[in-house]
DNA sequence: TTGCATAATCTACATTTGTAAATAATGCGC
DNA sequence: GCGCATTATTTACAAATGTAGATTATGCAA
């Protein structure tokens, strides 16, 4: 089974972001992307990766004395378990209101609008048939 | 300040939500009415309340030997929150690839469709001017 | 071949979250 | 006024999360 629903937490998803942009990479190499912005260790930072493993999202391989980790799940995967997951419970599963929740919030201009207005067209086009 | 961001867990979220649909209400109420669903005994929700009260998501008032609660953020404040925290981490605050992500796992009908696109209509309408 | 830089491993510890038992208070009905 | 049912308070404890120091291994450069 290839796409469990994925949880991740903040500390997570800064670890797994700078992952795809760099995998297959080391732990190093992911402390020091994650420096700039976090402030954290390497130690903190490995922690984080090997918990991250165990859960399976990402994979660790041995190579020499390195540690070469990728992750397990897609960027997609991982959007539509966190999507899914406020779908699911802020929103009761209900669409509506929350695309309704996203409009009233951002306040969107008039592109942004148009774009959105395009991919709905699509879809519609797509399912028909 | 209002409405801070609100971050809740999923325990929270059963919390909450049943106290949207009772207030103002006691403890015991609330754990009567999840016990059903959750299994979870007066002192585990009596636990989580408190918590809740202390991180200001619920108010609390002693009433003679009651204790009455209530909520402290709105529902529409907790679903912003849940949403736009998904928004921000997996999708970078990206609405477009968020709604497309969203198209492309529900497998919506043709109603459904046709109502998100009235609401970005609308949306567009009161935007525009 | 040995020292050094780098990476890995191990251990730790505080906080938050999930879950609840045990004990105490309290007020209403008799 | 007293007992009982109801509610509250206190305490606990395991797992998960956030954060990292200390110690050890290791392979390349000199």
């Amino acid at each position: 089974m290839p796409a469990p629903n994925v949880e991740l937490t903040e500390s997570e998803w800064s670890v797994i972001k700078a992952v795809w942009e760099a995998e297959p990479c080391t732990a190093p190499a992911i402390q020091e992307k994650l420096f700039k912005p976090t402030g954290w260790h390497y130690s903190t930072v490995r922690t984080l990766m090997d918990r991250m493993v165990t859960k399976g999202v990402l994979r660790a391989k041995k190579q020499g004395k390195l540690t070469i980790y990728q992750s397990a799940v897609t960027r997609a995967q991982a959007q539509h378990g966190e999507l899914f997951y406020a779908l699911k419970h802020a929103f009761n599963g209900a669409l509506t209101p929350m695309v309704q929740c996203l409009l009233e919030s951002k306040d969107l201009n008039a592109a942004e609008l148009a774009e959105l207005e395009l991919l709905i067209k699509a879809k519609k086009k797509s399912a028909k048939k």
